[in-house]
DNA sequence: TTTTTGACGATTC
DNA sequence: AGAATCGCCAAAA
C-alpha cells in the first residue's frame, strides 16, 4: 500500500472547503481567506480557491457561486460553464452584481464563524 | 521529477 | 488609487 505525503493534506482539505460551502445561506456570499481562516489556513486562501476550482467535477454539487474574493469581486467567473453563469446565479438569489463586483457586500457577507454558534 | 501556474491576499511601488 | 511583487502550496504541465 502506498504511503501517504502528508503536509496540509488536500483530501481533507478539500473536503471542508467543500462542506463549508456547502452551508452558505441563500442569498449571502463569503470569501476564500474566510473559509481559509476558519479551517486554520489562513497562510493558504489560495487553496480554498484550487478547492473550488474542482468543485465542478464533485458530487453533490456545491454553490461555488457564493464565494468571492476579499474585495467581493467575481473573481472566478472565468471557470465556470459559461463567463456570465457566475454573476447571474447571484443575481437569481437577489444580489447584485456591478461590474462583477457584489453590491452590499459587507451586508450579505456570511462568516463560517457564524457556525460555531 | 521539476517547473510553472493559479477561483488569494498582504505588502510594496 | 492602481499596478507590480511576494509568500503561500497543491495542481497541472
Amino acid at each position: 500500500m502506498k504511503k501517504k505525503q502528508f503536509s496540509i493534506r488536500s483530501e481533507d482539505f478539500f473536503e471542508q472547503v467543500y462542506n463549508i460551502v456547502r452551508k452558505i445561506p441563500f442569498g449571502r456570499v463569503t470569501t476564500y481567506s474566510a473559509i481559509a481562516t476558519y479551517l486554520a489556513a489562513k497562510q493558504s486562501a489560495r487553496l480554498v480557491g484550487t478547492a473550488l476550482h474542482h468543485s465542478s467535477y464533485i458530487f453533490p454539487p456545491i454553490p461555488a457561486h457564493r464565494v468571492v474574493n476579499s474585495h467581493g469581486v467575481l473573481s472566478g467567473k472565468l471557470s465556470f460553464t459559461t463567463p456570465t453563469l457566475m454573476a447571474e446565479l447571484l443575481t437569481k438569489e437577489g444580489i447584485n452584481i456591478i461590474n462583477d463586483k457584489v453590491m452590499n457586500f459587507q451586508k450579505i457577507f456570511w462568516n463560517p464563524e457564524s457556525l460555531d454558534n
